[in-house]
This record gives C-alpha cells, sequence and structure tokens, in this order.
DNA sequence: CGCTGACCCTGACGGC
DNA sequence: TGCCGTCAGGGTCAGC
C-alpha cells in the first residue's frame, strides 16, 4: 500500500496529535508482524515523551530522549490517531496511548510490516545500508548514472532498489520511466546520463506531487487523519493497461518484473 | 558482487 | 450465492 508519499503524509497527519505526548501505556495484541515484536519497544516508549516523528525511506521513526520507535507499514499497512477506549479491529495489532486521551493505532492485516526499538535508528540494520533520499541535494541524474555503471538488471527494478534509492515503489517506478520516456525494460546500465538527468527530475517530481495530493489511494490508503488521498487521479500507467496513452493514444502495456506489474507505453518509452 | 525467484500474510475481486 | 484462482502500493533472503 504506501510507498514514500503516503509514508510521509501518514507523519505529517500523525506528527502533531503525538509530539510532546507522553506514552501511558503500550499494547501490542499481535507481536508476529514481519519480524517478531520485541519487548523492548514497549518498554522504552512507556513513560517516555514523544519529540519528533520522522521519515527515512519508508520507515517512520517516532522519536523519544532516548531512542526511537521504527514502523514500517508493509504493503497493507496505517496509521491513525484515534480516541484511546475506541475499539480495536482484528487487524489492529498496536495502540500507543497518550496523556492527551488520544492513541496512534498501527492496522495492518498482511502483517508485512514492523516495529523496532533502536537507540540510535539510523545505524540500525535495517537502514544503515539505505540509498540516499529522492527528494535529498545528493540525488540526480549524476548520482544514478554513476550507480547504474556494468548493470544489466532492468532500469525499473534499479530505481526500485533501496540500496540505490529509497522511496520509489511499484506506482512511482511506472509513472517515473513514463514521464522520462524511458522503456522500463532497458538495462540500467545502458542509459545515458542525460536521461538519468531526466529520469531524477521526473522521480523528484511525481513523489513531490504525490505528496501535495496526499498520496495515492487505490484500495484503502488514508493518511493519519483519515483523509483519502486523490493522487490516483493524476496516474498516466499505473493500473492503466489497454487504456490510451494519454500523449499518443496508444494501449498502455502491462507487463512483469521481478514479481511486480510494470505499466508503460510501448510508443512513448524507448 | 549482481541478479532471480521464493516467501511472508490477508482480503478483494472477477469468472464460472 | 459460493468457490477458486489471481492479484495487491513492501521487503528479505537463499542460492546461483
Amino acid at each position: 500500500m504506501p510507498e514514500l508519499p503516503e509514508v510521509e503524509t501518514s507523519r505529517r497527519g500523525i506528527a502533531p496529535h503525538i509530539v510532546n505526548a507522553t506514552v501511558t501505556r503500550v499494547i501490542v495484541r499481535n507481536r508476529q508482524l514481519r519480524w517478531p515484536v520485541s519487548k523492548s519497544v514497549d518498554r522504552n516508549l512507556l513513560g517516555a515523551s514523544i519529540t519528533a516523528v520522522d521519515r527515512r525511506a519508508k520507515y517512520l521513526l517516532i522519536r523519544t530522549g532516548d531512542g526511537a520507535a521504527i514502523l514500517h507499514l508493509g504493503m497493507s499497512g496505517s496509521v491513525y490517531i484515534v480516541d484511546r477506549d475506541t475499539p480495536a479491529g482484528v487487524h489492529d495489532h498496536v495502540d500507543i496511548q497518550f496523556d492527551t486521551g488520544k492513541a496512534l493505532r498501527f492496522r495492518d492485516p498482511r502483517r508485512f510490516g514492523s516495529l523496532h526499538w533502536s537507540k540510535s535508528p539510523l545505524d540500525h540494520k535495517l537502514l544503515k545500508s539505505l540509498g540516499p533520499e529522492p527528494l535529498g541535494e545528493d540525488f540526480g541524474g549524476s548520482y544514478l548514472w554513476e550507480r547504474a555503471r556494468g548493470r544489466r538488471v532492468s532500469i525499473k527494478q534499479f530505481i526500485m532498489n533501496a540500496q540505490v534509492v529509497v522511496g520509489v515503489g511499484n506506482i512511482y517506478a511506472s509513472e517515473a520511466l513514463y514521464l522520462a520516456g524511458i522503456n522500463p525494460r532497458r538495462a540500467a546500465g545502458r542509459v545515458s546520463l542525460q536521461r538519468y538527468e531526466r529520469l531524477s527530475n521526473s522521480i523528484k517530481d511525481v513523489l513531490a506531487k504525490a505528496i501535495k495530493a496526499g498520496g495515492t489511494t487505490l484500495r484503502d490508503f488514508y493518511g493519519g487523519d483519515g483523509e483519502a488521498g486523490y493522487f490516483q487521479q493524476q496516474l498516466e500507467v499505473y493500473g492503466r493497461e489497454n487504456q490510451p496513452c494519454r500523449f499518443c493514444n496508444s494501449p498502455i502495456t502491462a507487463i512483469v518484473q521481478g514479481q511486480r506489474s510494470t505499466y508503460y507505453c510501448k510508443q512513448c518509452q524507448t
């Protein structure tokens, strides 16, 4: 479900409600997520005051003075602010209750999400070898081109690789390649520097616009404040198999790459 | 090191 | 209506 824009939308939705609030109780109803949730999470959060909610890649970092809870939403996860005593549904695995009377609720039907505690989250095993943020200064065309030397993997799988750049998920990878006019099947090592410049700009553009729109709501995504995103209205190719390309009218093609579906225009993307 | 495919899990949806 | 196959926005890991 959530790609970078959806995680960022969630972060912005929840932060105002929990920063400076103190944790009065932590309820973990099901510890069997992507990895078992350690009791150190509960222990460290209890009694602490939240100092910030940050994001690195698709991880939410819920910080206290001593460290951070590292929350990943996986494919189907979402976070909400609820009144503390709101009855929990079957997939509401974690509640973090606050002295404000509210709680941060984590729901995740498929349980591909995860929750860890770390004193120094950016050094955590899951985060330490991640590539740059796509909206940051150190990401651009020359960086991508450099990293792509000798790589035979498809350009689409290359930009979805979090070691290369974080936060480019399956929807926005197809969208960015369309906007840059690059065939998603092309080998990463055979894309010119000039086209990488265009691609890095497309990635920045599409992610920034999606954040502005509050994310993409395909099935069930809602930001932390319960609002649906509306970026899906701006999707050019994702989910549009056989529908006309908005530029040239030829039908959008769907293929599978690395077990994920890819959408593109055979006419416009070479 | 780079790359591929299996796998984790539940729910929604379309076809019959 | 019900059953069954397919698919889903994530990522890690083993094996070549």
